[in-house]
DNA sequence: GAACGATTACTCGGATATGAATTGTCCGAGTCTCCGTGG
DNA sequence: CCACGGAGACTCGGACAATTCATATCCGAGTAATCGTTC
């Protein structure tokens, strides 16, 4: 899975201690964490296509939440920045060369597919089921302090 | 995820049906679906060490499954071709750079890391359940006369 | 005819190229701010 | 003092390299069968 993906949470979560009333740059979101600033742009960009923030150009631009922090599920984050696909696709190869059935058969779906799509729809369940908001609630009972923090650091640069 | 899985998973059901009295080489099990023969060879390997199925060389060599079809699950096969390391892996980029908590805190676990190694969880379990047995058992419903023209086909070539 | 040994052919196994996808970087289009000017 | 206009600077957005990983290929080590030879 693509690196992406963690910095994408994270910066969901810091967007969301800092608050929507001001937007954030990607390069100070990147400094935060010390990402390269230019990379972690093209995944807001991603983010920013897929609805979960929004962006604006110019000075005091940035991006920051597009909605509220519980009405944003794992599962909307790795759909933006790994792509909606399934990860295994079937390529159908039992239909290929002498394994082939007759021309003109019937062809139910393979059982394989059916197997690890099936799997693939728990993870993706599991993902949708749970929120950054649950993701923020747990942070903060592990670490209290960080909020703050953030915040004055946000705020001094 | 990687395409050598479905190939894989492909091969051992056709072994499973060729039955495990004869060593089967890795290009005639590539023709029956037009695959490239070394690269499959390759995947093979990798379920060989992974104690799947068993190789042998020589003339009359190749290979076979190593165990019954019931207790080989998809886990099995895609743990030993995409490896076990879990697919998403928490760089613990939070302690990096100004975001960082102040050296000597108790770190716990990143909430992010455990929601997404939760989901994942949910997936492998789906993974563990299934039985190539089962598969099989469906494919045979689905489509009764591919044994027999897989155990021609083999015999004859 | 049977047993033995060298040869031979065939297989897996890993080392080696190739291609694509992810990772990383850069510059331009757009836009908001700020400052100077005029009423 | 206030409104307005233009220059300037800052940001996102997408186009452009570099590196890593999956894909594909090839050749050598090892092994079992085969054939020839000998008893």
């Amino acid at each position: 899975m693509s690196e992406g993906v963690e910095w994408a949470l994270h910066s969901c979560l810091n967007l969301a201690w800092i608050g929507p009333e001001r937007a954030v740059t990607a390069a100070r979101l990147a400094a935060y964490h010390e990402l390269p600033a230019a990379y972690l742009n093209k995944q807001l960009q991603a983010l920013s296509r897929a609805g979960v923030v929004g962006s604006v150009s110019g000075p005091k631009g940035g991006f920051r939440l597009a909605r509220p922090l519980d009405r944003i599920t794992l599962m909307d984050v790795v759909a933006a920045i790994e792509g909606p696909e399934e990860a295994f696709r079937c390529s159908e190869i039992r239909q290929q060369g002498p394994g082939a059935e007759p021309a003109g058969t019937p062809t139910a779906a393979c059982a394989i597919a059916e197997a690890m799509a099936k799997a693939e729809l728990a993870w993706r369940r599991e993902l949708a089921a749970r929120t950054l908001d649950d993701i923020r609630l747990q942070a903060e009972r592990q670490a209290p302090t960080a909020p703050d923090r953030l915040r004055r650091w946000f705020a001094n640069v």
